[in-house]
DNA sequence: GCAAGTCTGTTGGATTTACAACGGGGAGTG
DNA sequence: CACTCCCCGTTGTAAATCCAACAGACTTGC
């Protein structure tokens, strides 16, 4: 419990604190941190955790198996990164992924309930981590809420239009360049790749958009 | 700010608690209680909304608009519910979503800083209140990651197993019932409904399962 | 019993996508 | 310049999906 300094520090739940307001804060979540051998399980699917896991060093894998046994990668954890926090927040609810550790481990594990139920006036800082977890939270939802529009989209050129609009309406311009790309673009939309170049492509010869690489410009139809 | 009881006691950020105690929470909230027209929009895309809403009687459409104006209904908001408290707990974050009122609506706003700033040791139901809106955004968290693991499937096929395979490991037996319609369902896949009947089909002559409307029986194909 | 309506499974043709393979253009290296 | 590597666009074929239409099973109301 001494050297995680570093990591906790450039963490989203305990960033801009000092070391000693972290170390004190540890001790009233009754933080308690763990090493894990490569390979190991450290959560099963079908268990039920109140705790929520902050990686400290090494590598984690969230799986997924389903009834036949098919395993499906759902995310890679680093460090500093939380994990199974939103099942840790939703009492009763057994696990639907598994954590295996992909590297050699140490994971700090976090009680939501003493996270929830704050030691009334003692700590400032206390408070703040509520309301980190809260954000970390909302935020997971604006992605998951925003990702889920366009793959809700029925073919690729819905997809495309829809996540290319996002995009234009976050940088507040219709043109913009994309933090994508085509292969990592085509996975997160879940399509191929080629068969969304050539979508790209019919886009741009019927005049709704122009690209060259990953800048985009969207051109206004409406009045056409 | 009388009549508001009923709604908010079945509400799922105020449920079990006193009228009293709920009447004393919205003033320590600084709860707003405004009506709405039909047809008016409560919050436009664009907008940074740092209040959370709670829906006291009516009803609300939550709606996206891409750049080249189409419309896509994202939600249906009724009496109880909250909507917008993904953005209003991610500070910065301008609005995704529009919302309007469907019908004559009443709406109760809550500051998301009111909310997280607990008035240190007066309120005990405060921190519940915390707790519940972490809560409902981890379900919500929950809720998303399950569609979107089914969606992300390429075909019609696996996005059925993929969800049929969740039912059975939420109900505990390869033995279950489903509570969607099959147009709901391939409204929830993302899937033609014709399409997955016929993949449903194929799916039993193969002997991957069995099912007679909506129950459902999965083989063990593993020995096979 | 009869009629109307709803839900589900099936089928055939038009459309779209997946997959594999190829070729061109840059960036970097020697 | 030659060479390699990587990313991107294009193309052709096989496969899957969408769409519309239809038929049977079931429910509901008269």
């Amino acid at each position: 419990m001494k050297e995680h300094g570093i990591v906790l520090q450039e963490s989203f739940l305990f960033s801009g604190m000092e070391p000693e307001e972290i170390e004190r804060l540890l001790k009233c979540l009754g933080a308690q941190e763990r090493a894990y051998r490569k390979e190991s399980y450290l959560l099963h699917a079908g268990d039920a955790s109140a705790e929520l896991g902050l990686l400290l060093s090494g590598a984690l894998l969230v799986i997924q198996e389903d009834f036949w046994g098919n395993r499906n990668l759902m995310a890679r954890i680093a460090p500093g990164q939380l994990f199974a926090e939103s099942f840790a927040c939703s009492p009763g609810v057994p696990l639907g992924v598994s954590v295996v550790a992909l590297e050699e481990s140490r994971v700090l594990w976090l009680d939501v309930k003493r996270i929830l139920t704050t030691c009334p006036t003692a700590c400032a800082s206390h408070s703040a981590i509520i309301c980190r977890l809260l954000m970390a939270l909302a935020e997971k939802n604006l992605r998951f809420n925003e990702k889920l529009t366009h793959m809700s989209q029925r073919t690729t050129r819905d997809k495309l239009t829809s996540f290319l609009s996002a995009q234009a309406q976050r940088n507040g311009s219709s043109s913009f360049d994309i933090p994508f790309s085509r292969q990592e673009l085509a996975d997160y939309l879940g399509v191929e790749r080629s068969a969304m170049s050539a979508a790209l492509g019919r886009l741009r010869d019927e005049g709704v958009l122009m690209f060259q690489r990953n800048h985009f410009v969207l051109h206004d139809t409406s009045g056409m």
